[in-house]
DNA sequence: TCACTAACTGGAACAGTTGCAGTTTCTTAC
DNA sequence: GTAAGAAACTGCAACTGTTCCAGTTAGTGA
């Protein structure tokens, strides 16, 4: 949180033509269904051209995704400002527990989530832009331990922990689902 | 193999038509990249319409993932028809070593890995396909050892697994990095 | 030989995305 | 306060992947 400080007007009405472009999409994709809106029908709702709507998002995709930034961090944080004596894994297993699962489970995002996977492009997309973070989670992860940033061991944890989500979706109880693969993942297989 | 004899001279054709589309499309993207070569420029060069290529094929990414059937097949052999007494994870790991490392690290596939790697688009739906492997290999796996065919370990280790690929990649020594993986697999972090 | 049908064709159309030239609106330095 | 400069926005045309459609060609099987 950078520039709380009255970040200017223009500044101020890029965030707001950002905003009402991605709630006009969220709004008719819900209501509609994500395919049978065109980019243009998005634009026209929000009364921008299509170009200004490219100019905020880099796909169609990415008008649902909004706000995904901070990840990156948190889950740097979660692994550097574990409490004294408690491993990697068990750090990120909190984290999974306080982070991700409330999010899933929240009854007031159960269109999204329903949007989300009943869209292929959409899940795809989402996993996609959700693995972009293994790089940096396993660069953390082995600086971490004092190993070399590209250690095989570290990069392979991080797509692991990262494939949790994807682990977790559609299933009935995400928070046993989220302990059984971290089992796994610190006890290994048996 | 189930049709060697002589399969008819429409199927012939069939099979000639496609392998010639993926051809074109393989010599187009090797010498321009794929983003420089447009579908209307490989359905010209294989002499056919554009309908017809995508007749053949789903979409312009797959005309580079020629042929990846059996795959499923043969994960599910390896697991099936493990040695007795050996571990899941360990007939995993050989079938790895055995099927996988090779094509990687053969030279004549050099520029065709260059290809795939340089290209996120292309890189991303390979790994996409792959990853459709993970339901399968997890049913297998929980069927192999009497579980529920959704258990959640079954289904986080198949998906672990399928990463292997992609944690190799772009990597000096693919071998120690299966091995690294797979051990993590086994006796977990630690 | 003849009907049947699968493969192929050409072209139009649609949707996502980008480029471009020009306009509006905010910012900043005078 | 004003003028230069930059950023955001516009409208439109173009390109690309993909699909649709109506028709042609060429194996197939009776």
């Amino acid at each position: 949180m950078p520039d709380s400080p009255t970040p200017g007007r223009r500044e101020r009405k890029k965030a707001a033509t950002r905003q009402a472009i991605a709630d006009a999409a969220l709004e008719l994709f819900l209501e509609h269904g994500f395919d049978r809106v065109s980019v243009r029908d998005v634009a026209e709702r929000a009364d921008v051209s299509t170009t200004t709507l490219f100019a905020h998002f880099p796909s169609k995709e990415a008008l649902v995704f909004d706000r995904e930034e901070e990840v990156d961090a948190a889950l740097a944080a979660a692994v550097r400002e574990r409490p004294e004596g408690q491993g990697v894994v068990e750090a990120l297993r909190a984290h999974a527990l306080k982070s991700w699962v409330p999010i899933v489970t929240d009854p007031r995002r159960e269109s999204f989530t329903a949007l989300v996977n009943g869209t292929p492009a959409l899940r795809e997309y989402g996993e996609r832009m959700w693995m972009r973070h293994a790089d940096a989670l396993g660069t953390v992860i082995a600086e971490e331990l004092g190993r070399e940033p590209d250690d095989p061991a570290c990069a392979a944890l991080a797509r692991f922990v990262l494939e949790v989500p994807a682990l977790t979706a559609g299933r009935h109880d995400p928070r046993a689902t989220v302990e059984t693969v971290f089992d796994l993942l610190l006890n290994g297989w048996r």
